[in-house]
DNA sequence: CGCGGCTATTTTAGCGCTAAAATAGCTATG
DNA sequence: CATAGCTATTTTAGCGCTAAAATAGCCGCG
């Protein structure tokens, strides 16, 4: 920190030279132990910790032409969901001795700046969000070699892809509500640009009310599929669309536990009136009262999967394209 | 993706060969456009675009001694308060042509490593929460000359620190519950390893409580200061510590809403038997039904902050060293 | 005791880029 | 029209590391 008059860093000459050896002999012992004696490969760890020494992961990328590092561009981390899927890659990581780095991309512009981040330090593998990306992306991912996971949806993926199919999911929702004798089924979505696991959802839905012979377009938007005020927003679109209704299926649980604390302010009966199924099984959704009914699809098995994925691709030849890490509704007291 | 047996992306070299040019104006044309003639920029630029071509990150960060990315090493990331300070530490980067990765330290272990893959990285600058740090940590910062921001918590930094005074905000919600008349109030904490910030409470919620002439042993922990599961068990180990207990505060939010929503199961008047005060203000604070009275720290202006303190760092020499950001009590219904 | 077959270590030769120095090409000026 | 004073571009010389090739040192065996 302070002394940034230092001459620089200590290099693995220094070390070499503390411990008489040569430079690559410090360099084996580090990524190679089995290459060196334990007699010098000691000597040369006490030689750089007493040196402080940590060795420069940018020469040390660009003479071995690759790195020990995963991107993950990753939106909005603000739910236990997401949690538990970063968790899941970053566990990975470790098991498979490389680094997890992270970059926030809500928008399109800075997915693209991760993902030029990421090709440019040459990491071993890049990890998204979706399949819905700027075409300058795909095109940079195109003509780099670095291996790529998609996840959470699952479509036509670029190079890889683990996740859940939404629209099944969304069937299972749907019928759940219809199996309950629930007539008049809403959904709530969310239509921001860059969000298609949202915006997949309304036709799959529709589709499915058809089917059921019931009405398909009980259908409102909120702003912010992961605030608290979205629940009563959606509450009072769908109320004036519709006073009967007498289902809804949330674009996520918090969207859902925020119409719960809603319904209970204004007396609504949930389920007896409006049953609620959320999407996610985030930590709230088992706590409040009455608990949510809800979507769960697996994160920390995603992200694990994702990363097992990535090392799998370049070593045999039979690595899986797209993995289904599946989804289960989860009943509970809402619905 | 699969080509996988390209020979290689484009070098800066083949870019050269392609606009007729040498590989320094390509450079100069990316990082410098001021030294190279606009028409030169353009037939460069094109070039490049053409082959696709990245700069590799490693070459350019080794043969520069020096790069524009912060490292941040931050611990689960599950709540909007946390989010808004990642945002604020992305939107700090944004401004100043810097890019943000982020690596997750739920243990000190893990926050080693981060600070190990910073270093090697020749970050521009390292932001950490906290200032209870690994000892291998703190010799490793101190040898290099990285500079460091600790956030969160105000204290004895190692070298640049922003955030807030947590004993000035103890003493201001045990103040706010002595001022309401409560005579028996509760302090919920954590005292997992590495979770300083919940640490440091206790003792100054004690000194305040003597001052009053209040009972100061109210004390109990929970495992899981994020947890959703964690409102409950308090309410249960306060309750048998002392049944007359009237007002709590709590560590976050998220114990604050859940013990909420257990008083409401167990038909316990909040606030008019027991008051209780949050932490965080997190979105769910002000949604539920009462709504929370918590304690609201300004994370975005931490976050945006500390990357003003790294950018600033090295160029003028009267840098701040500290910032306090301040906190406020923000008043509802829940106490 | 000389030589193949080891293993541990060193030497060699860059990886792809950029700071700094050198050069080329131009304009204004006496 | 030679020269100082520009600006735009190129040349030079590494940054700190690692893959691969070369070497040194040692063993057992005929």
């Amino acid at each position: 920190m302070k002394p940034s008059r230092g001459q620089g860093t200590a290099t693995m000459q220094d070390v070499a030279d503390a411990a008489n050896v040569s430079a690559m002999t410090v360099s084996n012992a580090f990524r190679h132990p089995h290459r060196v004696q334990e007699a010098t490969r000691l000597k040369v760890l006490e030689a750089a910790f007493e040196l402080g020494y940590v060795p420069n992961l940018a020469a040390g990328n660009l003479a071995a032409g690759k790195s020990r590092v995963i991107g993950a561009a990753v939106p909005s981390v603000r739910n236990s969901s997401f949690y538990k899927y970063v968790t899941g890659l970053q566990e990975g990581c470790e098991a498979h001795g490389h680094k997890l780095i992270v970059m926030l991309a809500d928008t399109m512009r800075q997915e693209r700046e991760a993902v030029e981040t990421f090709i440019g330090l040459r990491a071993a593998g890049i990890v998204l969000i979706g399949n819905d990306h700027d075409p300058a992306t795909v095109d940079l991912l195109g003509k780099s070699s670095i291996p790529l996971v998609e996840s959470w949806l699952l479509g036509e993926p670029l190079d890889m892809a683990i996740g859940y199919h939404i629209d099944e999911a969304v069937r299972a929702a749907c019928r759940h509500h219809v199996a309950a004798g629930r007539r008049r089924i809403a959904l709530v979505g969310n239509d921001r640009p860059g969000t298609r696991r949202f915006r997949e959802r309304p036709p799959v839905f529709r589709d499915e009310m058809r089917r059921a012979g019931l009405p398909d377009n009980l259908i409102v938007d909120v702003d912010e599929p992961h605030g608290f005020s979205s629940g009563p927003q959606a509450l009072d679109a769908l109320l004036a669309l519709d006073g009967e209704i007498d289902a809804v299926i949330c674009p996520t649980d918090v969207v859902a536990a925020s119409m719960v604390f809603e319904c209970a302010r204004r007396g609504i009966d949930v389920p007896g009136r409006i049953a609620i199924i959320g999407w996610g099984d985030y930590e709230i959704a088992s706590t409040i009262s009455p608990s949510l009914t809800t979507v769960k699809p697996h994160p920390w098995e995603m992200g694990h999967g994702a990363i097992a994925m990535l090392m799998e691709n370049g070593s045999a030849g039979h690595s899986q394209r797209t993995v289904d890490t599946g989804f289960e509704l989860i009943v509970r007291e809402s619905g």
